[in-house]
DNA sequence: GCGGCTTGTTAGCCTTGACAAATTTGGTTA
DNA sequence: TAACCAAATTTGTCAAGGCTAACAAGCCGC
């Protein structure tokens, strides 16, 4: 749920003085993507960073003994409000830098998340803010995330992934996951963008194969290609 | 003379296949930044860095082993074609960097210099060339430096530092050295910035004090305040 | 309750690039 | 020529943050 469900944090009244290393903002980082309610195992965490087991073990006994993360059954890290935090100081840069780079220099929306992965750690606050500035505070990236306020407050936003849309509703497009340029391609020539308005008008085999119609458009497709597209439900009544 | 003589390179063929790391990208850029003509004694490269000298010594020595630098008389270096070729590239990074973050960001003059400092060895190619792009490709970054083209090719231009101007003499400035903040600020408040149209009245002292003429305003300077600041004579005849 | 897969962890090592302390080199001056 | 001083180098460390190989722990099915 992380980046769909930001929620409103008590800031705790001082911050560290020093930044976190290049290496401990991905993890905290990660582990603000890949938090589903309960702790993210050690191997989710090694895949997901493409780093060996055995390092992130390491790293995760550092990040427990600076009060970044609590570590609980089998290895398993959560976020502690101030690992919390710095994950969305760095969520806010890197999603206001996507937004630069695409509406400023023009780069693909599908393109852009090494980019904005690398200078994430890199940018000043000055330089930041500039940008944001320059794009007159922008509050979606270009996949549809929100960005985090200055103080890591996010709006509160249910989404569903589209696949769990009943036959029949209706919803927007609002969020677009963005590991794998390739995915995203194809969504973006199937129309599925931020924003698109999508029906699903069937579920067949037992939720494998969907007809969907995207901005007027019927397509079929399956699980692999729909997963990591989510949507708010613009009919009454649709939950999860 | 590094940054105000570039000379037109024959380019190697080849190039490396992997940039080269953060930390040769400073040592190289640091000896295309003090050659003036012979080799960068290693304290003067550990003076400007703010690396110690055994360090520097041996980073010169790998320098050397990678065909980047030559090794002179008590351990000075000079770069090799391929270690010029490789600080122009960083030199173009920065500069570029620096344009963008005045002209396109609105950041001040005399503030970028440590922010391009950082990001000219984090923004990837296609990014730099969207940045370019932005602005038009500019030939010149906000201190008046030439940028070098794709290839490391920087037209030659013959500067002098103003305080050599003799008196009577009119000129442009052309360049402004950007390592301290603090002085340019007083430079800005001089008029003393790329474009600024001066005439040296009169020199003091054996080239102590000068009496310089900035857009029509009269100044009383010394010496300290005016190293950094180059000069094209706009009459004839005037030589080093 | 006992193999046997899957997950984590321990141990030991590597790479980059820096540092300080002590030593050597080499030019300069008496 | 000897003595001296400044500059460079050698030697030994350190800190981050990775990695592999080998070992340990959990959990699942029987």
């Amino acid at each position: 749920m992380g980046p769909r469900s930001g929620e409103l944090l008590l800031m705790a009244t001082r911050s560290r003085t020093t930044a976190l290393t290049h290496s401990r903002q991905d993890y905290v980082k990660a582990l603000y993507d890949l938090d589903a309610g309960e702790p993210v195992s050690v191997s989710t965490l090694a895949r997901h960073l493409e780093i060996s087991p055995p390092s992130v073990t390491n790293m995760l006994a550092r990040l427990d003994e600076e009060k970044l993360v609590t570590l609980h059954h089998r290895g398993a890290a959560r976020l502690t409000h101030e690992g919390q935090r710095e994950a969305l100081r760095v969520v806010r840069r890197h999603r206001i830098l996507e937004a630069f780079l695409v509406r400023v220099l023009g780069l693909d929306w599908s393109e852009v998340h090494e980019d904005a992965e690398v200078l994430e750690h890199h940018v000043s606050d000055r330089v930041l803010d500039a940008i944001d500035q320059l794009m007159e505070h922008p509050s979606e990236d270009p996949h549809g995330h929100l960005i985090p306020d200055r103080l890591g407050r996010l709006p509160r936003r249910v989404l569903l992934p589209i696949a769990d849309l009943a036959a029949g509703r209706h919803a927007v497009v609002r969020e677009i996951h963005d590991r794998d340029a390739r995915r995203m391609q194809r969504w973006k020539q199937a129309g599925l963008v931020p924003g698109a308005h999508v029906r699903m008008h069937a579920v067949h085999d037992d939720g494998e194969v969907f007809e969907v119609e995207v901005e007027g458009q019927r397509m079929v497709t399956g699980t692999a290609t729909l997963e990591g597209v989510f949507v708010e439900a613009s009919d009454p009544g649709v939950q999860r």
